[in-house]
RNA sequence: GCCACGGUAGCUCAGUCGGUAGAGCAGAGGACUGAAAAUCCUCGUGUCGACGGUUCGAUUCCGCCCUGUGGCA
């Protein structure tokens, strides 16, 4: 049987750790199923795992493009299916860490795309009719030309309008409603997927402390670079948190601990949006991670989970 | 010591020409099919600094006190 492992989880749970040691027993290999550490020079600010806390184990999907490129769910799919089919050919077990909860979900149910690509030029010029018209206009627009679609999509939801329209307009299609998307369901890949979980309270103190550090690491002068390297503002890679902020920092828009605290925050409402894409896949068994009783149980209770599966 | 301006939701503040108050942020929950660490939705009763006075009624006016910031001494 082709095994494959799915380790997700809120950000700073310890995903990294379980995935490493358990390519380490079983001969795995990792596959990032996280969209900001693709990017090649952003380490600090995304917590991207080290050569050495890699210890020798192949990790893929990490560094493959540069800051200021594009990266999509349907490149990480595709990516990633080819990878675990690869990995599983070479006798090994593909383990898939990671946070993005569209990317996984893409991946395990097998998600059908539309064929209607994104188109960068065209959404900057939606952008700027939307500032112009208001988003109402932009709305009523979609309304117009593809009802269903707008009755699933709040207008004030300036994203999806906007990519709804792209796929009505460029690609005369229309995105199926969710219901008919929508299995819940391992449809691709018979995986053992496992959530680690951890108290709120203690996750906070874990972000919290994460964020000290990156900022002793040198987050600021990470994010410094980039800008230095002519990174735009507005660019995909620099929304993520932890960098969105920091520009606004050198950029004189707030103090440094005004930044601190704001990265804070939003990775704690990130890691609460994490929650609730795990909670909605009925196939995932939850770990909860107990600090106090030691990292040892968490393995322990996976391996469970993984015997359960296989044998 | 004097003068000025403040003291209202966990934080920053708005407001009530007297009828017990509302935004942003934080927090909680949720959505999500080619930007997803993005984007969006829902949820707001708190001795309106304390004590007195005027009033049918004060957080709002008056007095006094406490307290913060700035200025003058």
């Amino acid at each position: 049987m082709n095994r494959l492992v799915v380790i997700a989880g809120p950000t700073a749970v310890g995903k990294t750790r379980l995935g490493i040691d358990i390519a380490l027993q079983c001969g795995g290999e990792i596959i990032s199923g996280d969209s900001m550490l693709v990017y090649r020079g952003m380490d600090i600010g995304t917590a991207k795992p080290s050569l050495a806390e890699r210890k020798g184990v192949p990790h893929h999907l990490i560094d493959i493009i540069e800051p200021g490129a594009t990266f999509s769910a349907v490149d990480f799919q595709q990516a990633a299916e080819k990878l675990i089919f690869d990995i599983q050919t070479r006798g090994k077990t593909p383990i898939i860490v990671g946070g993005t909860g569209l990317y996984l979900k893409a991946l395990l149910e097998g998600y059908t795309f539309v064929a209607a690509e994104s188109n960068e030029a065209y959404r900057n010029e939606m952008e700027g009719v939307a500032e112009e018209k208001g988003l109402q206009y932009l709305y009523d627009r979609l309304q117009r030309i593809d009802p269903v679609a707008a009755e699933r999509i709040h207008p004030n939801n300036v994203r999806r309008v906007i990519r709804a329209l792209e796929v009505a307009e460029l690609g005369g299609e229309t995105i199926p409603p969710t219901q008919v998307l929508a299995s819940n369901q391992l449809l691709r890949y018979d995986a053992t997927v496992v959530g680690i979980t951890l108290e709120r309270a203690l996750l906070h103190q874990r972000i919290n402390a994460r964020v000290d550090s990156m900022v002793k690491d040198g987050v600021l002068a990470e994010v410094e670079g980039l800008l230095r390297r002519g990174i735009a503002r507005d660019s995909q890679c620099m929304q993520g948190i932890g960098y969105k902020e920091f520009v606004a920092h050198l950029e004189g828009e707030c103090s440094l601990a005004e930044a601190v605290e704001s990265v804070k925050a939003h990775t704690r409402q990130f890691a609460k949006r994490q929650w609730t894409w795990f909670k909605k896949m009925p196939y995932l068994h939850w770990l909860e991670y107990q600090p106090d009783k030691g990292y040892a149980p968490l393995l322990e209770s996976f391996y469970q989970t993984f015997a359960g599966k296989y044998s």
